[in-house]
DNA sequence: TCCTTGCATGATCATCTGTTCACATATGAT
DNA sequence: ATCATATGTGAACAGATGATCATGCAAGGA
């Protein structure tokens, strides 16, 4: 730690000053690092822009990325606790959707992101 | 491995189809699990919210945020990696900033979606 | 020139993550 | 009832990650 104030110029403490009193709560970003967390893993993002074109049982997202249904299993534990995916069971099948439109427009935006950088 | 089709179903085989071929590329993939990754820790998330509200030096951001300047480095470095920010040297400070608008929409659409889902 | 300041970075280490394996549970068919 | 199938989950292990510490480097001031 031991931040010893840098510049003490009156424009460096000011803009502290307002960067600090604008900045969300420790819970906010806590949440929001999480929400990212979620979406930021190869086997999570296909499943989530998986299951943006079609709703699937776990044996087919198994099949669509080629993993063990059980890898497949243990992500969709997480993407349900981050409240990113829905499901509805039918016989011994558990369909899985994305919940929202708020999820496929995080998704729709990251798209955008990576094709504009390149 | 070994996904035995779970249900061999027509309805089945159409959707896994019609998925597989909509599904973007696996350097596409690669590239938005790196962007929501950088964006998915509690710090670089602070980061990225503070240079949304204004441009910082380096020590400014361990100042806002409580933190050493070198765990703060790190972190800029992921960042800079991820295109989400710029930087400007002037003398021996350096600032950075938000890249773009479209890394300040993906904070906005983080915020949203944490907001809805309480 | 020498020193201080602001920033970057390699090494280290504790912790977190993601997959596999084995097994449990549940549902439907025979 | 028995069995096969679809899914969920705990243990375990390898690899990734993030903070700290020490140090390096560049720029400005004395």
């Amino acid at each position: 730690m031991v931040n010893t104030a840098c510049g003490s110029s009156t424009q460096h403490q000011e803009n502290v000053r307002k960067v600090r009193e604008s900045m969300l709560s420790e819970r906010e970003f806590l949440f929001m690092a999480e929400l990212f967390k979620a979406l930021g893993d190869y086997t999570r993002i296909r499943i989530l822009s998986a299951l943006a074109i079609n709703e699937l049982c776990v044996c087919a997202l198994a099949e669509v990325l080629d993993m063990s249904q059980s890898a497949i299993s243990h992500q969709l534990r997480l993407l349900r606790a981050a409240k990113l995916v829905r499901y509805r069971k039918e016989g011994k099948n558990v369909y899985y959707s994305l919940d929202d439109d708020h999820v496929r427009n995080l998704l729709a935006q990251g798209s955008d992101h990576i094709h504009e950088i390149g």
